[in-house]
RNA sequence: CGGGGUGUGGCGCAGCGGCUAGCGCGCUUGGUUUGGGACCAAGAGGCCGCCGGUUCAAAUCCGGCCACCCCGACCA
């Protein structure tokens, strides 16, 4: 491709809208262009990476033998009210009616598609297992998008869907996939950690996550730096310190006149936060619950969601906490009734804690479970933190950031059972087909493959998906020599299987330099008088710093050995 | 949805009540240049986000709306 004919042009300013690495530099390359918030356009040269990590992908799905196929965008509403994760989704589904006032959705994802063409096509277990996948447009009204292909609402993903004839079975698809996804990350050229995760909308019991670890990622993971217990905050368990060990004392009321917040509190009083029990009221599908735990420690909401079983679930209004008659800021779990008493399992990592007296104005001290008051579920609802104790071997955690390139799931029966899909076993029982699901966002790992890769200059492809392989750079675009050379090179280096940009340009060498930087293909080739002299080109990699001169004679096939080992 | 911010040529910005809206980059034409974002000359390009109000006069002041970005609740 010559870059005089390439649509879309590199930019000298970076757009102010961009904060981070890889949103700044795929509009300064000239790769996206945003239509809407959270809309994109996939310049040509954007489009050739994105069909490279999908070939990628394709290879190594198909290599554990999955198939591809491709479902339809639009689905009718009523499947996801079936399955009533019209409930879970919400919102975030894109709806529209049709010209009879049926309502269709925008796929977000497709479960309730492919359980549907397997019931109608899987009826024995000689049928099992079975993979599937598409790597097709979804589509989620998502309540922010953000940092350019980070987050947007309009996205490639490749999802896959599983189908065993029992839980042996499913393990082992889960695990082959795990290891075909390892593969897929590792020749996109990015660094990944495999964490546990809760699984959200999608559903389902057993779940891991495909985690780029980057500033830039909206997850924070936990990790175990002795044994490697990895898990997204969202999920991870860790044991908290204990911070009192002596025996209970007798409960004491005490003034604490204004002191409402828990900082407050312990201040006034002179105790760490983390010998306050706090309360903390939320509002769960409209009902009110009431939540304990140690004043140091944060709820874990997806964990609280979870245990409790609920959709929507969110911090109770004033009014709302009013009326259960609690005392905002001096609620109290002493003698609570009439509501659901949730506690996280931190209160019992303590003892004597101060907690509210339900009076405006005063707490109680030296209050301990179970001696001083019930709670309907106690169990783990906190967020697990650095420094805390691993589940797993007791060592320190570590905390980082990640971006969410993959996820997967094991379904279970949650759709087969819902929807009828069954097959036959070897003695003729009906059963419904146990599945599994696995995603890959496409943009997102682009972007993340450019988070993890780039310097001050720009990009730094990992060659495997590399728009072009090659950047042929002549300078001195009036001298006859350079251009004959040039425009041979490209006929043989394009002869010889190598995807070379190629910029014809009449431009000042620092124009085509930077550009060749920015744009990171992972090998310059130079052609100047200078290295013509020499009957040479200048060969630079990417990601190196220094360049070398090499013989015209022979180039192409150097270039190819470095691009297309053996 | 709550909080913060921004809307002026393709990009980055200035102008914030008084001439015909300006600068840098980019773009076009001609010429000179050619190893790290060259130079000269001549050009093209703007419902100043939208609607309404105040005023002799609005990009500028006031009100409403819209869009986009950032911080939080959601996810690949």
């Amino acid at each position: 491709m010559k870059v005089s004919q390439l649509f879309g042009k590199t930019l000298r300013q970076t757009p102010a809208e961009a904060e981070n690495i890889s949103h700044q530099l795929l509009l300064k390359a000239g790769m996206i262009q945003q239509l809407a918030s959270g809309v994109y356009s996939y310049m040509p040269v954007c489009l050739r990476a994105i069909q490279k990590i999908e070939n990628i992908m394709r290879d190594e799905l198909n290599a554990i033998g999955a198939q591809e196929l491709q479902m339809p965008v639009l689905q009718p509403y009523e499947m996801w009210v079936d399955t009533e994760r019209n409930l879970a989704f919400g919102k975030t589904m894109f709806t529209l009616n049709d010209r009879r006032e049926r309502t269709l959705v925008l796929g977000p994802t497709h479960e309730e598609i492919i359980t549907d063409l397997v019931r109608h096509n899987v009826q024995s277990y000689r049928d099992l297992p079975l993979m599937l996948y598409q790597i097709q447009t979804k589509f989620r009204d998502e309540p922010r998008p953000r940092g350019g292909l980070l987050r947007v609402r309009e996205f490639g993903m490749k999802d896959m869907y599983s189908f065993d004839a029992d839980a042996e079975s499913l393990n082992s698809t889960y695990s082959k996939v795990i290891e075909a996804y390892k593969r897929i990350y590792e020749r996109c050229g990015l660094q990944f950690l495999i964490a546990e995760a809760d699984s959200g909308a999608i559903g389902g019991k057993e779940s891991h996550e495909f985690m780029v670890v980057a500033d830039s990622g909206e997850d924070v993971i936990i990790n175990c730096p002795s044994c490697n217990y990895t898990a997204n905050v969202e999920r991870a368990e860790s044991v908290k310190h204990k911070n009192d060990s002596s025996e209970p004392l007798p409960m004491e009321e005490i003034a604490t006149p204004g002191m409402k917040t828990i900082e407050e509190v312990a201040n006034f009083l002179s105790v760490p936060p983390g010998k306050t029990l706090k309360a903390v009221l939320y509002s769960c599908d409209g009902a009110v619950i009431y939540v304990s735990i140690r004043g140091d420690i944060e709820v874990n909401e997806v964990k609280l969601k979870n245990a409790i079983g609920c959709h929507e679930l969110r911090l109770a209004t004033g009014e709302e906490v009013a009326a259960t008659g609690l005392v905002a800021g001096y609620a109290s779990p002493i003698g609570l009734q009439g509501i659901k008493r949730v506690a996280d399992q931190s209160i019992t990592m303590g003892a004597n804690f101060v907690a509210g007296a339900n009076k405006a104005g005063a707490h109680v001290k030296n209050v301990n479970y179970p001696r001083d008051f019930e709670v309907d579920l106690l169990i783990d609802i906190a967020t697990a933190r650095a420094g805390e104790g691993c589940p797993k071997c007791g060592a320190t955690l570590n905390a980082v950031k990640g971006i969410e390139v993959g996820h997967v799931f094991k379904l279970g029966t949650f759709f087969s059972e819902r929807m009828g899909a069954n097959f036959l076993d070897r003695e003729g029982a009906s059963h419904p087909v146990i599945m599994g699901c696995y995603g890959i966002g496409i943009g997102r790992l682009l972007a993340a493959a450019i988070e993890q890769n780039n310097d001050e200059k720009g990009i730094i492809w990992p060659a495997p998906i590399a728009p072009y392989q090659a950047y042929l750079c002549p300078l001195s675009t009036d001298n006859e020599d350079v251009i004959e050379t040039a425009d041979k090179l490209y006929a043989d280096l394009s002869a010889a299987g190598i995807d070379v940009l190629y910029d014809d340009r009449v431009e000042s060498p620092g124009v085509k330099l930077n550009d060749a930087d920015l744009l990171g293909m992972p090998i310059r080739v130079v052609v100047s008088p200078r290295t013509l002299k020499n009957t040479s080109v200048e060969v630079k990699l990417r990601h190196e710093k220094e360049s070398t001169i090499m013989p015209l004679e022979g180039v192409v096939e150097k270039l190819r050995d470095i691009l297309l080992p053996k």
